[in-house]
RNA sequence: GCGGGCGUGGUGAAAUGGUAUACACACCGGACUUAAAAUCCGGAGGCUUCGGCCAUGCGGGUUCAAGUCCCGCCGCCCGCACCA
């Protein structure tokens, strides 16, 4: 009897064991069909699937089966973002070895996901810390190398002088280690980087072609690559200051070289050459450098730091105006690794230089007057001035706009000899620095290189690879177990023979996310890649995965393309048609007493007339409740969908994870959804399986006249407009499309299953039934085939086609026009789909409410937008 | 600090510049039941002198028409190169 409820834990486990046994979502890389390859980002094995997983395969996964139902051969695969720090935490902590825990999280998740029936090639997993991958990156590394496209140089670190190890930004709180609580200092190390510079330019420019992705996403691409047109001006230090620095002049990159005659200071990085050389002899200033070193390395905490400087007794003379000399500074904000590490500071048109000129006292002189002010009384107040307007207080600049300034001041100073060079040089210059790779850290692909004394560094030969981790390492201590170990990393130099050692650095995970999506094109070559297969599969057609990656992974990816491109691993440079960035899923936060986070599982919450409160079980105290956040382990707000799966089935969750909320905003997870979400799910099943029953040798037709006709018109333009949806990843809406359907059916399939229905009803029910479960299939693929098997089918209802709407029923012969007055909606017009102007116009003007309005005049102005609206202006 | 985004009922939200609040959650009422659950039906932005008026974070502007476009604020979120 059709009105069981319908039990997710014994149907769901028998749908996807039967879709595992014919192979179904296993992709041919030999398949005729058009390809359509869709990828979710991969997760970083931490433990348990939490629910923006849910979300983001889930979303993934609706593409997957409505392409696949369109008849493409599509490519879903799923794999693990499995190197990384919290796998050497967790060693620490709990003295169990990284690959240990992390294999093991990887089968706990895996087993997880399959619980959610997605419609995954699981025959094309892998892990980035399996070593069949990152034999094949270290190949890439070589190959790369080889290009040069890898270089050596120094860079900073954060360096925690109590447990003498280098720390990652997030291991730096309040400019202290995380563990030891040490005043962090930077550090200069020997590091290996990507030269993604090379590719800069075709960075920037290709972001153009990107036209299926999110327009924010380019926009912050185009700011972090940073291109500027500016000029490298050098400065001529006067003869004092000359001879106490030992060099004559400041290089600095200005894209301003307009607001030169406003300029009142020179300021350069602590790490300056100049600066340091002048922290020799100046112990105030050496102590102020160190301070400045001791911010750590991110520049988001540098940047909010107060901007202070130091004055070095150093003098430089305007370019234009030998008399003219300005004071150098050591300034906080300068950062070495941009431009030439020496900016001028131009107060009125710069905000920063403004804050820094105020604080010191430099004079304020502005130079663009906006349009309508008069030059004897502008002045620069609390903000800089950093518009249009025209040239003042510049000499031969006067009344040029800062355009032409910019021109004038380049085409002199490049002709003008400096210490025997020009004086200026255009230069086009980017934000964005080569990609150090280098991590001193255990749980990573090992860059493949030996340290060789007579020879230097020597790629490891190809056929010596992969360079194996040691399985036999301690984390009793801080710092990099490679370094430690007793033999891993003494080896024979592979030119000359002679005693040498291993690099002990290992990549940056960011690498191993970077080439995943192609080798997962074929992971089985032996090579990194199969050409043909990857050149078939790639670019992804459409990519899912959180905005926060909206730059570096996703920057990254596209230079490591390019660099395979380059080694002739693969044809294409960009790897991502299509991105689509979701919302993140976000959840309040719990501190205990004491302060340590707490996940929701650890504490109960009550609600006490509005005033919430949490308290931790384990403990019986009050906890905080903090704000919404991004889903995150280390703030233990995350919550795991295996409850939702548990009691109420996959098919739940993945409905309430796709309902409500567009997809691409954050959501907050609640548990009062999931239960009214069961209900549908219960009420589909009785509404389609209690007609199901009765239609079983019926065949599908559209209706003929009356109730049937009515029911395949909301059917066939529902299934229009779900596609529609799907197709935008509207999922929210196609949703909202089915719960109105379902509300427009239920009263005709309710008659049909009492078998109170005629021939044309019957057929037309049939052909809804089968419509709806092909419309909520994607979403929800157990419940649907459960369906499709009470029609008394016996086939797969996941290897069937989307079915094909009728246009002559999605399309009404009557349409409501909504009528205003003066912009306020008053009533609606019902007429026929093609009538002409003119007869709208007497329609109108005929309407009660509208010859009320008019008082027997001519109205001002009649505005008709066909289809859409009438607007009478009276 | 810099870059990017978001803000609509009690809640999640819908709306190619064209009917603001579709669809759902929670809530309230009714039916069924000895009762409850489940289910089914119905209600609902606020104010109102019942004519209407006011509402899309706040303040201006463009337009016949603004949640949507422009300008200026406020609040929250994301990224900032060693978290992934």
């Amino acid at each position: 009897m059709a009105s069981e409820r319908y039990n997710p834990r014994a149907a769901e486990p028998r749908w996807q064991k039967a879709w595992d046994a014919a192979k179904l979502f296993e992709a041919k890389n030999d398949d005729p069909r058009p390809k359509y390859y869709v990828l979710e980002m991969f997760p970083y094995p931490s433990g348990n699937i939490h629910i923006g997983h849910t979300r983001n395969y889930t979303m993934g996964d609706v593409v997957a089966r409505y392409k696949r139902a369109a008849g493409y051969n599509v490519l879903h695969p799923m794999g693990w973002d499995a190197f990384g720090m919290p796998a050497e935490n967790a060693a620490m902590q709990n003295k169990v070895h990284p690959k240990d825990w992390t294999y093991k999280n990887i089968d706990n998740m895996r087993a997880q996901l399959k619980t959610m029936g997605l419609s995954i090639d699981w025959s094309r997993e892998f892990a980035t810390c399996d070593v069949d991958y990152y034999h094949r990156q270290q190949m890439l590394f070589l190959d790369m190398l080889d290009k040069g496209l890898v270089t050596r140089k120094t860079s900073k670190v954060n360096w925690d002088p109590e447990d003498l190890t280098v720390l990652a930004n997030e291991q730096v709180i309040d400019g202290r280690g995380w563990r030891s609580g040490a005043l962090v200092e930077q550090r200069e190390l020997t590091q290996w980087f990507f030269k993604i510079t090379d590719f800069a330019q075709d960075l920037n420019d290709a972001i153009d072609t990107l036209d299926q992705w999110p327009e924010k996403v380019r926009t912050m691409q185009r700011n972090w690559i940073g291109r500027s047109e500016g000029l490298i001006l050098r400065w001529k230090l006067d003869e004092a200051s000359a001879e106490a620095s030992g060099v004559k002049t400041i290089p600095v990159f200005t894209t301003r070289p307009d607001t030169l005659f406003g300029a009142s200071f020179l300021a350069i990085a602590a790490d300056h050459p100049l600066a340091r050389k002048a922290a020799e002899t100046d112990a105030e200033l050496a102590a102020f450098c160190d301070e400045c070193r001791r911010m750590g390395t991110s520049v988001a905490a540098l940047e909010t730091a107060e901007k202070r400087g130091y004055r070095t007794g150093l003098q430089v003379e305007h370019p234009f105006d030998p008399n003219w000399t300005l004071p150098v500074y050591v300034a906080n904000f300068v950062l070495m690794e941009y431009g030439t590490g020496a900016v001028f500071g131009c107060p009125g048109h710069d905000q920063r230089d403004l804050d820094f000129a105020r604080k010191y006292d430099l004079p304020v002189t502005p130079v663009v007057l906006p349009v309508g002010e008069d030059p004897m009384t502008f002045t620069i107040g609390a903000e800089a001035y950093v518009g249009e307007g025209t040239m003042v207080n510049s000499r031969f600049l006067d009344g040029m706009n800062p355009e032409a300034a910019f021109q004038e001041v380049a085409s002199r100073l490049e002709k003008t000899e400096l210490e025997g060079a020009p004086q200026a040089e255009r230069k086009i210059n980017f934000r964005l620095r080569d990609w150090g790779i280098s991590r001193q850290r255990y749980w990573g692909c090992p860059i493949p290189i030996i340290h060789c004394e007579a020879c230097g560094t020597v790629p490891v030969p190809k056929k010596d690879l992969p360079v194996k981790l040691p399985d036999d390492v301690e984390f009793d201590r801080p710092g990099n177990p490679l370094d430690r170990h007793p033999t891993w990393r003494h080896v024979s130099c592979p030119k000359c023979g002679g005693a040498a050692h291993r690099e002990t650095d290992t990549m940056d995970t960011f690498v191993d996310s970077s080439w995943y999506f192609t080798r997962f094109t074929a992971p089985w070559e032996k090579e990194p890649t199969d050409k043909a297969a990857a050149n078939g599969w790639l670019p992804v057609d459409q990519y899912i995965g959180g905005i926060e990656h909206a730059i570096l992974h996703l920057l990254y990816s596209r230079f490591f393309t390019r660099a395979m491109q380059a080694t002739g691993h693969v044809d294409v440079s960009e790897p991502f048609k299509g991105l689509f960035t979701q919302g993140m899923v976000v959840h309040e936060t719990y501190k205990s007493a004491d302060g340590k986070w707490l996940s929701p599982s650890e504490v109960r919450l009550s609600n006490d007339d509005g005033v919430r409160s949490a308290v931790e079980i384990a403990t019986g105290k009050l906890a905080t409740i903090g704000g919404l956040e991004k889903m995150s382990k280390s703030k233990k707000n995350v919550v795991s969908p295996e409850e939702i799966t548990e009691s109420y089935g996959a098919d739940t969750a993945r409905w309430f994870m796709l309902s409500d909320s567009p997809p691409e905003r954050d959501v907050e997870w609640t548990e009062d959804g999931a239960a009214g979400v069961h209900r549908f799910v219960q009420r589909l099943w009785r509404l389609l399986s209690g007609a199901g029953e009765k239609l079983v040798n019926i065949a599908p037709a559209n209706g003929q006249a009356g109730d049937a006709l009515e029911l395949s018109r909301a059917v066939h333009k529902a299934l229009k407009a779900v596609g529609d949806d799907i197709e935008k990843l509207a999922f929210n809406r196609a949703v909202a499309r089915v719960h109105e359907l379902v509300n427009a059916i239920a009263a005709p399939l309710g008659r049909v299953a009492e078998g109170n229905a005629d021939a044309d009803l019957r057929a037309s029910a049939r052909q809804c039934v089968e419509f709806v479960i092909a419309m909520v299939a994607p979403f929800m693929p157990h419940l649907a085939e459960e369906v499709w098997a009470t029609l008394g089918e016996s086939d797969l209802l996941a290897a069937r086609a989307w079915p094909k709407f009728d246009p002559a029923l999605v399309i009404d012969n009557e349409i409501v026009l909504p009528v205003q007055i003066n912009g306020k909606k008053r009533g609606d017009l019902t007429i026929t789909r093609d009538a002409d102007q003119a007869a709208i116009q007497s329609a109108v003007l005929s309407l009660d409410f509208v010859v009320k309005a008019l008082e027997g005049k001519e109205p001002r102005k009649l505005i008709i937008v066909p289809q859409r609206i009438v607007n009478v202006v009276v």
